[in-house]
DNA sequence: TATAACAGCGCC
DNA sequence: AGGGCGCTGTTATA
């Protein structure tokens, strides 16, 4: 059954409809402090719908601060952004649908500062959409794929919401004592921290530039040309190929001056809050905004914080609160063993047969070492070229044959100006039209001179890198999210009348549970099986394993 | 003064 | 070396 909804200003609209989306019967309600509303809804929620609106981010945080979480949903939004694009079904309706992308209000929101969930579509264009998109499913290729598509996306949208509820517990005191230790203690005033002090001097002796700011790029390159090095760049990669005693200074200082500028003191009071627990206690948070699919290939991203690039020098920062454990939990090699599921090569299988699928690569005679799988490996998805890892792909074709041809397919497919399609169908977008009227397919119109038909080349062989990458990232992002929802479903049913186990951070192939002390070994469980059941809702009987690397840690640096 | 582009580097 | 991102400070441009 699903219950439809709708909202404008303080009214909130809902339809049940039946089995042909059909509205069964109707009701309104007040959006009020009261939290009436809330009630009305936790009421329907007895009976177990799907709820069906335009949008979770204006609705679902104020029904999480109310204490009402919903189990399943089917995100509109989200949905159609999908269908629209997949080349698995046909997406003919003009019908604008617009859904303001909501600005991300600071803090948790409380129905206590509800003002009003602006107006988003009426009830019935959420009702027609509904239908229009119901439509377009049944007509679809592989209308099961896509479907588990949309139930994963939305159950995503249900998920972020409570990411950012719950919060990545995250203590200020851990984090603040590693900043002084790396750091040594803050400058007063806009003056750079002690240790950065004392290298900012160090460099500028070694190179005889006094007044050299090493923040400065091209100040720094100058200084360094001026020292004699023949540098292009003033990246790590290039710096560290110097012999000169300034190499080790300078590393250290750009090492952690980017630790102090991306997740420094300004950061932790940007971003971690200290707020009182259920119980009173004061807690350090974390909330950043996910956004789901926020990339091209379906992962997702985050806005604000960089919580998808949290550095492991800080993740000692977050501490399960007492009594609690961090369940952490990734998929081992999770892009590789993809492209085995999704193209079927039964000896790439095999090879994925263990936790390490790079050994296996070695014991198949590919490769001498561990380290060249990986190099390989990592080609193939990439699309590397050149170097070490252009030079085994022969190999890797030669054992592994449809698992290359797959990727080698999605590259073509690329180069042709062609769109390729995920595992559960999200197409890539086409290539900009700036681009590819300049390309023109192959090598280009006959009027280019020849600069630019070189320049069309290298966009169709960007291009195809592009595409090789997507079907496997984002079938990889299909895997993880169905893992999420299973996950969450389970995470549900789990414990008594203790406080309970919630996901606190989703990172592409890795989660992390906060779970309270006695459900950990329960949490380690639920985390083996949604992982089991995402692989059999998207492969069926596969023989592709996909083991998962799970520690049970009080903080997240203990882990991997 | 505000914004955009770039370089560089963190994560997967 | 090769895919996908976000964020920062600096520099260039409007």
């Amino acid at each position: 059954m699903e219950v439809a909804v709708s909202w404008s200003g303080s009214a909130l609209r809902w339809a049940r409809l039946d089995a042909d989306g059909r509205v069964v019967d109707s009701g309104a309600t007040e959006v009020t402090d009261d939290g009436g509303w809330v009630a009305v809804l936790a009421g329907l929620e007895q009976q177990r719908p799907r709820w069906v609106w335009a949008d979770s981010r204006p609705l679902v945080p104020h029904l999480l601060a109310a204490g009402l979480r919903l189990r399943r949903c089917h995100d509109l939004r989200l949905c159609r952004a999908v269908l629209s694009r997949s080349e698995r079904c046909r997406w003919t309706d003009e019908t604008p649908w617009h859904t303001p992308d909501t600005p991300p209000d600071d803090g948790a929101p409380s129905l206590l500062d509800l003002p009003q969930l602006a107006t988003g579509p009426s009830l019935e264009e959420v009702v027609a959409e509904y239908a229009r998109q119901r439509a377009v499913l049944a007509a679809a290729d592989q209308p099961g794929r896509l479907r588990l598509l949309l139930a994963a996306e939305s159950a995503g949208a249900l998920v972020a919401a409570e990411l950012k509820a719950d919060g990545m517990p995250w203590s200020r005191e851990v984090h603040d004592a590693e900043l002084r230790r790396l750091l040594g203690a803050p400058g007063a005033f806009g003056a750079r921290p002690e240790r950065l002090e004392t290298l900012v001097a160090e460099i500028r002796e070694l190179l005889h530039a006094p007044r050299l700011n090493p923040d400065s790029q091209p100040e720094l390159l100058q200084a360094l040309r001026a020292a004699g090095l023949g540098v292009q760049s003033t990246r790590q990669h290039e710096l560290e190929q110097l012999d000169h005693p300034v190499v080790g200074p300078l590393l250290e200082f750009k090492k952690l001056a980017r630790l102090l500028t991306a997740n420094g003191w300004h950061w932790l009071d940007t971003w971690v809050h200290v707020e009182p627990d259920v119980t009173g206690v004061p807690r350090g948070r974390f909330r950043p905004d996910y956004v789901v699919a926020g990339v091209v290939t379906g992962r997702w991203a985050t806005n604000g914080g960089g919580a998808l690039q949290l550095p492991r020098q800080i993740r000692r920062a977050v501490v399960a609160d007492p009594g609690h454990r961090l369940v952490v939990a990734d998929a081992s090699q999770l892009e590789p063993r993809i492209l085995a599921a999704m193209s079927g090569d039964d000896a790439m299988a095999r090879a994925g047969a263990g936790a390490d699928l790079y050994a296996g690569l070695v014991a198949d005679g590919v490769v001498a070492s561990r380290a060249e799988a990986k190099v390989a490996m990592l080609g193939a998805l990439y699309g590397a070229t050149s170097g070490e890892s252009g030079r085994l792909m022969p190999r890797l074709q030669r054992v592994y044959p449809r698992a290359v041809a797959l990727v080698e397919q999605a590259a073509r497919t690329g180069e042709a100006g062609g769109r390729v399609t995920t595992w559960l169908g999200r197409s890539s977008p086409p290539p900009s039209e700036a681009d590819w009227t300049a390309v023109g397919g192959e090598v280009g119109p006959a009027d280019l001179d020849v600069a630019d038909r070189a320049d069309a080349r290298r966009r169709a062989r960007d291009w195809g890198r592009f595409t090789r990458n997507f079907v496997v990232q984002g079938t990889a992002a299909e895997w993880a999210l169905c893992w999420l929802a299973g996950l969450r479903t389970r995470l549900w049913s789990l414990g008594g009348d203790g406080p309970p186990a919630r996901l606190a951070y989703f990172l592409h192939d890795e989660v992390v549970v906060h779970a309270p002390e006695p459900l950990t070994e329960a949490v380690v469980a639920a985390v083996h099986d949604a992982a089991a059941e995402a692989t059999g809702l998207l492969f069926g009987a596969t023989a592709v394993e996909f083991p998962l690397q799970v520690a049970v840690v009080e903080h997240y640096g203990q882990a991997k």
